[in-house]
Parts: C-alpha cells; sequence; structure tokens
DNA sequence: CAGTTGAATGACCGAACGGTCAGTTTACAC
DNA sequence: GTGTAAACTGACCGTTCGGTCATTCAACTG
C-alpha cells in the first residue's frame, strides 16, 4: 500500500512537470515548432521518459490545455455562482478571467492559438476542449436570459449577446498581454461591464 | 515590349492562382500541416513553380495573407470614410467586414488562425501584417475619438472601446463561420452597432 | 551486499517535407 | 523546320523530429 502511493506521487509529480514545462514550451513557441526533446529537457528529464506518461506530443498538449482550461471554468462557474444580479455576473466573469489569464500567461497563449486553430481544422481539436469552450460561453448566455426573463435588461439575442461579451472579455487580454501597461484587473473588468451592461440595459 | 507584357501577364496569372490555391489549403490545414505539394497541386502547377514565383513556403503564406488584408482595410477604409456619424461608422465598419469574411472565408481562416500565433510568436510576424491589423483597429479608435469630441458618445477609452468593437465583430464572423446557417450580414451588423453605439451613448 | 524490479535514458530509426536542379517541354524567331 | 531561350517539371536530397527500445541506473528486499 505505501509502496502505491509512492508510485502514484512520482507519477503525478512528472505529470504535473511535463504539463508545466509544456505550457511553458507550446506557449513561447507554438505546437509545431515546439520539439518534445525541448519540453523534456525543460521538465529536467529525457524525451523517452515523456512517452512514459503520455503517448504522443498531442496527447500532452491537449493534457496541457484541457487542465487549465477545467481549472478556469471552475473558477468562473464558482464566482458566478457567489452573486445573483446581471451586472454582479458580468463582472465576476470578466474579472475572473483577466485574473486568471494574468497568472498563467503560457496558458493563455496556448489557448488563444488554439482557438484560431479550431477553425481551421475542427475535426482534429480535442472533444473536451471545445465542450468546456462551450460551456463557458453558456455561462454567461444561461445568465443573460435570466436577467432577460427578470427585465434586468431588454429583450436580446442570448447567444451573439454572450459570444459578444465572450470576444471583448477575450480582446482585452490579449491586449493586456501584447502592449498596454497593464491597468488593474478590476479596471480592465469594469471597463466591460460597463460598455455591456449599458449596451444591454432597458431603453 | 510586346514580349514585355506577355511575361507580366503570365507571371500575374501564376501569383494570382498561386495565392488562391494558398488560401485553400492553409484555410483547411493551417501552416504547418500544408504541405507545398498540396499547394501546387491545387493550383495546378508542380511544386518546382511555385518557387520561381516565390522564393519559400513562408513567402507565399505573407503573400497569401497581406493580399486579403489589404483589400479588406481598403474596402473598410473606403465604406467608413462615406459616412459621417459614429453609428454610421460603426455600421459600415461591421458591415463591411461580415461580407467580405462571408466571401473570402478560407481567408478568414487562415487570418484568424494568425490572429492567434501572432501572440505566441510575435518575432516572427510580418511587419504588413501587424501594420494593417492595426491600422483597422486604427480607423475605430479615430472615430471613437472624434464622436467623443463631438460629444456624440460619452467620454471613453478610445483604444480599450476601439479594440472592443473590433473583437465584437470578430468573434460575430467566427460564429457565422461555424454555426450556420448565419443571419444576414446587415441583420448580424446591426446587432454590433446596436450593442456598442448603446453602450457608449451618453448618460 | 547481492539480487531483482521497473523507471529512466538517449542513440537511433524512418517518415515527412521544404527546397533544388538536371532534364523536358513550350513558344517563338528566323 | 530548326535553333534557342525561357518556363516548367518532379525525382531527388538533406534535415528535422516524433517515437522506440536496448541498455543503464536506482531503490528496495531478504
Amino acid at each position: 500500500m505505501a509502496r502505491r502511493t509512492k508510485q502514484d506521487v512520482l507519477s503525478a509529480f512528472r505529470c504535473g512537470e511535463i504539463l508545466r514545462a509544456a505550457r511553458q514550451v507550446f506557449g513561447q513557441k507554438g505546437f509545431a515548432r515546439a520539439g518534445i526533446d525541448e519540453i523534456a529537457r525543460s521538465a529536467g528529464i529525457a524525451k523517452g521518459t515523456i512517452y512514459l506518461y503520455y503517448p504522443s506530443k498531442e496527447a500532452v498538449y491537449w493534457a496541457a490545455l484541457r487542465g487549465g482550461l477545467r481549472e478556469l471554468l471552475a473558477e468562473v462557474a464558482a464566482r458566478m455562482r457567489e452573486v445573483a444580479s446581471f451586472e454582479d455576473k458580468l463582472r465576476a466573469f470578466a474579472e475572473t478571467k483577466i485574473r486568471y489569464f494574468d497568472d498563467h500567461r503560457d496558458f493563455f497563449r496556448i489557448y488563444h492559438a488554439e482557438v484560431g486553430n479550431a477553425l481551421t481544422r475542427p475535426a482534429a481539436t480535442d472533444q473536451e476542449f471545445t465542450r468546456i469552450y462551450q460551456d463557458q460561453v453558456e455561462l454567461l448566455a444561461s445568465a443573460v436570459r435570466a436577467a432577460v426573463r427578470r427585465k434586468e435588461i431588454r429583450r436580446v439575442p442570448a447567444a451573439q449577446a454572450a459570444a459578444a461579451i465572450f470576444e471583448v472579455t477575450r480582446g482585452l487580454v490579449v491586449q493586456r498581454l501584447m502592449a498596454r501597461p497593464a491597468a488593474s484587473a478590476a479596471a480592465d473588468a469594469a471597463f466591460v461591464v460597463d460598455l455591456v451592461s449599458k449596451g444591454l440595459r432597458k431603453p
């Protein structure tokens, strides 16, 4: 039993290190230009060792992406559940995402690149990646529908509104990563909330 | 002189065919997975011929991207110049982009993927690509600034507002490409105009 | 400390692919 | 028809890189 646990601990540690290294290297060079050898070196192990834990380069890539996405979705969903009004949910969404990506820049780079690729080769895209992505949009869409029902905001097509909020937030994160000496996460989130809630409120 | 012209015509035809094929193949498989051989086949010529007109795979890629982007920017700029009010400029921007991408889906796929990659390896990104991209955002930013000056809308940070409009539009195009049957371009553009102009109007 | 087990290694393999160039075809001049 | 110059071709080359596996190493056991 002690043996079993020791194995598990080691295995978990290795998997974690591999994914950490994978996020760094994939985030800096993209899938095609990143080499398995480089990921191995960055994880402090030999190339062959990676293949003891993952069956292929693609498997490492999707594992790195899924892990981060799951964590992000869980955090966003939790924060949105804590509040009631549409505006508060909106703020929770934007702020949590901005904060998470501030703390996981390499992950955001992979994520952002993959969203671009998903359109190019949809068949090759990991099923769970697509699902989590849609779950995020659905969080917003159902918040919009609820707000419309409660007459907090005017009638708008929920899917389009959700996509709009989602994209504005993502655009803001890109800006923070590329250029701007970033404003505080709260301030940037406030801009999204301001624009959208004024844009959707009753006439 | 007649000779010269004949050469030019042929050269222009070949370059055009190569770029058309490149947009199709790159748009369906992405840069890394697309093969020069496949582009050649799709253009109806041999691989070697491509290298008579372009020095490398990368050169073909950037030429395909630049050509489309230049055309798009020119169209958007022209349409926006034709109208005066902020709301009309907004509508011109959204409608022209949506229409253009409706008619050039393969091009949009490359473009969208490259925006994702630009973050991952900014050093490798073509200079003109970056410039045209920024020019598009700047078209919006200056429209926002002008509208603020004329007190058409409330005071907002122009860069952030421009980025938001840009991203909402892009998100909409992605939706149209993924989940068909799409609404009319005018209707989708109207949603953007509605959301943003209400979101930015004076309190 | 010898024996045993399985984790870790990295030299190696083969497929894929960007790019080349000797040879072939085409177009045109005379 | 013949010469020739330019356009075109596609078999070939060299490199890169994902993936394998015979060997080494380390940890535990009795």
